[in-house]
DNA sequence: GTGAAAGCGCTAACAG
DNA sequence: CTGTTAGCGCTTTCAC
């Protein structure tokens, strides 16, 4: 009868099943335009007869509008940035649009050619984690875009969204002062990254206000992992220091390392030494003591992202970045020194 | 000059450009067809001056391929899926195809829809890890495609590829007996999964082989989360028993659990109780002590789909099956009672 | 309200 | 080896 047994059907098919014309169908399958009620549905009939299925491609070639949109994350293994990945894949779904993903490994070339994959593949804007520092031609993407991450903070007049680093910071600092921590020692990422500098300038915010002379407060620094971490710990551990530690670490993975360090030196967690991480990992939850951290919001960050990404698209400039707030998560890695004995008080920080 | 400073540039551009015709500029830039080295050289040169980027979209309209592959996992956030996302990803990268990737959350409403619009998108194939239990549809996907997880494994005639959850048993089952565990309790998922068949089958089959009998192993199930093995450890631990308890978990999640549980309980891992899981995910290396388990090779099985996926694009019919072996991480969760003390071997639980 | 026709950017015969 | 000619499936004027 018809040759439609090995093609999938096109709006032809449907068009003359239904005995209209290929425009009509169109109309009636896209909702758009006005046409007749009785029509509408006699096309609507023969598509879901003839099962019928919207070509995007030719609908993107078409209309100029391909309905996808790319993301390029450091690594979608990394449990944050699935998270994120999540996040948008879902708000995207939502307004019927997919998501290709790609893992760029921190590697600039490779965040190019991702960048340049989309641009072929004809996405209608990209959701990027710029690892690039030190070139601004990401005016040059060549479509429309939204930069997500605190690696992206610098870029003041680029849309782009990701945690709120001053706040988590002052979460977590308030919570630890609440806990009887006072001067709390930090590890922090390697002088390369971007994140790093944020991170410390929050921190020396927070001292100002609360009149803390940041001076005195100990730092070490290494990879963003947990080997880095580990590390950073046992530098901290070899300074000269007396009664309880405390340590804010820059990310779970350093916490997570740190404590695990602290483990290996005889001591005890959070008895001896108290940490605190950032990120909301997974793994803080299955640590033992369970880390406390401050969680991001990565899903949250994926939505937005997206729903910033169709602002841009459509031309609505909404410039500028979107923080979004962090929250924290108390598990036991923090000892609680506030309790009111004398004793306890002075045994402290260690700032006499 | 041109008026290419809006729009971009076609591939009628560039052959103007190098003075020669649209199909001659085509055949340059797709490196096919016989072609003067000269004539191939000016039309490269003329679509770099101009810019040129290949329309995917337009390709794939016209060639019937449109260079993208669709991915649909239960959870692009959990560990064990990332990684395969990760592979695939980098694999499909390698032959210049993008990824789709969608998220399922073990609902077959979710999956019907996300293939759907992989149709729509026109993708080359799919990977997929099946949640629908009941209908064999599948043959009905109308695209290309090929199953991952241990889910496919049921549908024999069917291109999938999976861990090799016989050889993971067999590999757990030998570690236990080496480290003188001769009779684990198991602690396996929900009865309507899939997985648990597949498991429990595993370890059926290996009992046979070891002469040993199955009806003797304790059993306990519950959901494939933390809480589910956190349950499921408290009940095998209120069972009558004698000596050192050692549990063999269908899933890392669970082996975490139950590692709480028996912290709850007031034991201690491993002196009163060993636990090996199954998964290799990150969290067990952070938990205490480390989680002894058997890695499953996410990021292989996502490249092996991607291979397999281009045989069934390319009617090469490899149908069938391919397991990818598991590997044994050894961590500390598992009590050695190999060593010939005849104390320690009655010190067991504790529980007297 | 509906149809005819043009064309998005590219590839694939088919001639020369 | 190169140019000409058709479309791929759809949207979108522009008539009627």
């Amino acid at each position: 009868m018809n040759s439609s047994r090995n093609r999938r059907p096109t709006i032809i098919d449907v068009a003359e099943r239904a005995g209209v014309s290929k425009s009509t169908a169109a109309r009636a399958l896209a909702g758009s335009g006005n046409i007749n009620d009785e029509t509408r549905e006699r096309v609507l009939r023969a598509a879901a007869a003839t099962g019928y299925e919207r070509n995007h491609l030719a609908v993107g070639m078409r209309s100029g509008r391909s309905g996808m949109l790319g993301l390029v994350i450091p690594d979608i293994t990394n449990p944050f940035w699935g998270e994120v990945a999540r996040g948008a894949q879902d708000r995207a779904a939502e307004s019927g649009a997919s998501l290709l993903v790609f893992s760029s490994d921190w590697d600039a070339a490779k965040e190019a050619t991702h960048v340049g994959t989309l641009r072929r593949a004809r996405v209608d804007g990209a959701i990027i984690n710029p690892v690039a520092d030190n070139f601004d031609d990401h005016h040059r993407f060549g479509l429309p875009f939204v930069f997500i991450g605190s690696s992206a903070e610098r870029f003041a007049d680029i849309s782009s969204v990701g945690s709120d680093i001053t706040q988590a910071v002052r979460l977590g600092m308030d919570h630890l002062v609440s806990k009887g921590h006072f001067a709390p020692s930090f590890i922090v990422g390697p002088k390369s990254r971007l994140a790093r500098a944020r991170f410390l300038r929050a921190v020396h915010e927070h001292c100002v206000e609360r009149d803390i002379d940041p001076g005195i407060l100990a730092m070490e620094d290494g990879e963003y992992t947990v080997e880095g971490g580990r590390q950073a710990m046992r530098r901290l551990l070899e300074r000269p220091h007396v009664g309880h530690v405390c340590v804010f670490a820059a990310n779970d993975m350093m916490a997570l390392g740190a404590m695990m360090a602290v483990r290996e030196a005889g001591l005890n967690c959070p008895a001896d030494v108290s940490i605190i991480g950032f990120d909301g990992i997974p793994s803080g939850e299955f640590a033992w003591p369970g880390l406390t951290t401050i969680a991001k919001p990565g899903r949250e960050i994926g939505v937005r992202a997206v729903e910033q990404l169709f602002d841009e698209i459509e031309h609505r400039p909404e410039h500028g970045r979107v923080y979004m707030p962090c929250r924290l998560i108390e598990r036991g890695s923090l000892a609680d020194l506030s309790v009111p004995t004398p004793k306890r008080a002075a045994t402290g920080a260690g700032r006499v």
